[in-house]
This record gives C-alpha cells, sequence and structure tokens, in this order.
DNA sequence: GGGGATCCGCCTATTACGTCA
DNA sequence: GATGACGTAATAGGCGGATCC
C-alpha cells in the first residue's frame, strides 16, 4: 500500500432532508467541505493577488531543481497573457494551443517537465510525473475545501505559493473534482440500490394486501365487519403505510378509515391532511437527489 | 441583431508513472 | 528483482460560454 494516504474526506452524502436512507456523513454539496474550518491564510490566498500571496511553505518539496522559479515566473506570463498574445492566438486543440503542458518544442520555445527537469534530462517524449508532497496535497485540499475551483488569479497565487506551474494546479483540480464526483456517484448507487430493495419490498406488501382485499371481496359485503367493508377507492398513505379510504376519513369522525381502525385521533388527522394533498409524485427518481450535488459548476 | 471565429475553462476518458505488497 | 494492483498526475479530445469582428 502507499505509505501514509492524504485524507482526501471523500466522504459524500445525500441530501438529508429526502434521503429515506441516512447515509454516515454529510460533508458534500457545492462547497464541498462546507463544516471545515478554515485557516486564516487560506483566506489570505483565495482573496489574494499574487504580489500578496505570501510564501508560507518554504520548506516544501518542490520536486524541483533549483531555478524553476523562472520557469514559474515565464508560465505566469502567459497565464496572464491577453488573448492576443502570440501563444494564446494560437487556435484549434488544447495541445496546440497549450503546448507548454505536455513539454514539447513548439514554435522555438521549450518547456521543462512537470517536475521542473529538462526535457533533454528526461527523453524525448517522456512524460514523468510528479508527486506532490504532503504539504503541496494538504494546501490544495484546503483550497478546494473553500472553492473546487480556481480563479486564474487564486490559481497562479496558489501555484507560486506551491512552487508549481498553474497548470500542475489546474490539473490539481481537475482531477480532485472528478474523484469527488466519482465518490459521489458511488454513494447515488448505493442510494437507488437500497431504494429499489425499498419498493421491491413495498412491491410485495402491496400484492399480499392485494391479495387479502380481492379474498375479502369474495364476501358479501353484508357479512363484513363494519370497520372491515370495502372501500370505494384505495389509497396508500405514505406515513403509515396504510390503505386509507378517502371517503371515509375526510368526511366523519366517528368513521374510521378502513385499514386504520385502531389509528389515534392524531393519524386521522394526518390523513386528512395526506388526502387535501395526495402523493401525487409517488415516482422516487424526482425526488431523489442525483446530480444537483455536482452539476451546479458555479458554486 | 445574427453569425462565424477564437479563446478559455471545464469535463471525461484515457494514459502513464510512482509506489507498495 | 519481477510483477500486478492501485492511486494519481498528466494528456487528449470535446463542449459550452464569452468575446470580438
Amino acid at each position: 500500500m502507499m505509505q501514509e494516504k492524504v485524507d482526501l474526506r471523500l466522504s459524500l452524502s445525500l441530501h438529508p432532508s429526502q434521503n429515506p436512507f441516512p447515509l454516515p456523513s454529510s460533508t458534500y454539496s457545492h462547497s464541498p467541505f462546507p463544516l471545515c474550518q478554515k485557516p486564516q491564510w487560506i483566506n489570505n490566498l483565495l482573496h489574494s493577488s499574487v504580489e500578496e500571496a505570501q510564501p508560507m511553505l518554504k520548506g516544501i518539496d518542490v520536486n524541483r531543481k533549483p531555478g524553476a522559479e523562472s520557469v514559474l515566473e515565464e508560465e505566469e506570463g502567459e497565464e496572464a497573457s491577453s488573448p492576443g498574445s502570440t501563444l494564446s492566438s494560437v487556435s484549434g486543440k488544447r495541445s496546440e494551443r497549450d503546448p507548454f503542458s505536455s513539454g514539447v518544442v513548439v514554435h522555438g520555445l521549450e518547456r521543462t517537465s512537470s517536475r521542473g527537469v529538462s526535457d533533454e534530462e528526461d527523453g524525448e517524449g517522456s512524460r514523468k510525473k510528479l508527486r506532490l508532497s504532503k504539504e503541496q496535497s494538504a494546501v490544495l485540499e484546503e483550497c478546494f475545501k473553500e472553492h473546487n475551483t480556481l480563479s486564474p488569479k487564486q490559481k497562479i497565487a496558489l501555484a507560486k505559493q506551491l512552487n508549481l506551474r498553474p497548470r500542475q494546479v489546474e490539473v490539481w483540480f481537475q482531477n480532485r473534482r472528478a474523484r469527488t464526483k466519482l465518490k459521489q456517484n458511488e454513494v447515488d448507487c448505493e442510494y437507488l440500490k437500497r431504494w429499489c430493495e425499498r419498493l421491491t419490498q413495498e412491491n410485495r406488501r402491496l400484492q399480499k394486501e392485494a391479495a387479502e382485499l380481492r379474498a375479502l371481496k369474495l364476501l358479501s359485503p353484508m357479512q363484513l365487519p363494519v370497520n372491515m367493508m370495502p372501500p370505494t377507492t384505495l389509497t396508500i398513505c405514505p406515513s403509515c403505510q396504510r390503505v386509507i379510504s378517502p371517503s371515509k376519513s375526510s368526511n366523519s369522525s366517528s368513521t374510521t378509515a378502513t385499514a386504520t381502525s385502531s389509528s389515534p385521533p392524531a393519524n386521522r388527522q394526518h390523513h386528512r391532511l395526506f388526502l387535501a394533498a395526495p402523493y401525487s409524485n409517488p415516482n422516487p427518481w424526482a425526488l431523489a437527489p442525483f446530480g444537483s450535488a455536482y452539476l451546479n459548476r458555479s458554486s
């Protein structure tokens, strides 16, 4: 296994108000970590310009050779370049318009690889991959808690602070969002599974109840006990999961609902409310929280 | 105002690398 | 030392919105 794994805090949850199957933890939302308290320096970073960003992690393993700062400066210029600049004017795919991300040589300009090691050292076309230090990962996580997207200024400031390239910060956030979404999908999947199980159980129960009612129907109405007269229409109360009779439960307080003769008055009141606003949307999908948690990109 | 070109950021799928058992 | 599994940095391609002309 890996050494000490950084806790990515990927625990996710569904909307508590709509979730009939409460799951542990509730940390994911548009801001994935709304409950976490952010340190002051995160605020400083997130609200700072490039100039204001303070180098706070001087001892960080930067996976870079000395002198990489010059590359960073160059990148900052690139990131801040106007749309009309030479580089940004290159149209087409990202690989064409942002050739530096892959360390290739375009237009006579050469970039270093992501580790800050030149391509000459790495060999032609190789794709070396850096391993972010724990400190770098922690800082990125803290920023991700605050915003799961970064403005260009924030990205540059963060890159400068971590001694990374802005593109690396951008990629980290993209991958982090992807991991979060993947985790959310797993949670949603589990939710659907449980809901399906519940519906299956409910279906069985209703079929059994219908069979019982059909058996009762075979008897003459005169033979039925008063509290077992078949209702004109059957409705299932979503709260108590019983069959109720609208005509009886809503008209007379002295007449009890077919299947709730033992219900306390409070329940009858509940049934009246329910009948006034029937369970118009039995489709669980309409109530499920799927997608909304991560589809909003402008958190 | 409409439409094409371009830029930009993001998403998704995939690749490739580093680490560990 | 070789190998497979796993995590993840990085790449590639596509899409939609914003802006410009």
